[in-house]
DNA sequence: TACTATAATCGTAATATTGCGATACACGTA
DNA sequence: TACGTGTATCGCAATATTACGATTATAGTA
């Protein structure tokens, strides 16, 4: 029914479209390394929340995880992310006529 | 719970989340100018469909109607575009750490 | 004034999302 | 092997989204 640009643009935005999954990202990019579940104490969320969210972030691959001993570090996927930032550059980037008739 | 700006960002990005709403977006700015529901002959979704997603756009006022006759003319509004997307890219311009740990 | 066309709104059913407690799982460690 | 810590998953309740037919409202027209 609709392109499959369409359809994936749209749920990349989904899976960022949630402030948990925003303050989520901001707090992996800030430490600008791992963490673990830092964030269940960081937001005010309960751990199978976090989890969950975690998940959505990964489904998109914009992070990803890594075993570490008893734990899990997040990071951002670099290659991901800059993916998603050139598609959302390619959407926004349509010049939008000032002349508009509204 | 979480930040004005997460918030925001979230509220705008759940919006744009949904590949009727894209191929909305993309429409209105194909033809450069205000169209009115030649969309629900575009895609195939009924009226009553549209107009709600008209409305959801509307309401982050990325796209502005107006009563044209006894049709309804819609188009970006430029500004409010220009300011998402330079949103968007105070978001995504964070640098992400090439070593990353994962 | 009645009629037509366009669009918004209402009501509703189906589905998806969100949040969380409880539980299961994996991996170190005693 | 048993235990503790950190995560993932399950199941469920509350809420939100999506889609659409039916109705309403508005503006032009016969």
């Amino acid at each position: 029914m609709f392109t499959d640009k369409q359809n994936h643009l749209a749920s990349v935005l989904k899976a960022l479209a949630h402030p948990a999954r925003i303050a989520i990202l901001q707090h992996i990019i800030k430490q600008n390394a791992c963490i673990c579940n830092d964030l269940v104490d960081e937001l005010g969320l309960a751990q199978a929340t976090i989890s969950q969210h975690l998940k959505e972030l990964k489904n998109i691959g914009i992070i990803k995880g890594n075993i570490e001993g008893t734990s899990v570090c997040y990071c951002i996927d670099e290659k991901v992310w800059l993916k998603i930032k050139s598609q959302l550059n390619t959407f926004f980037v349509e010049q939008v006529n000032a002349s508009d008739c509204c």
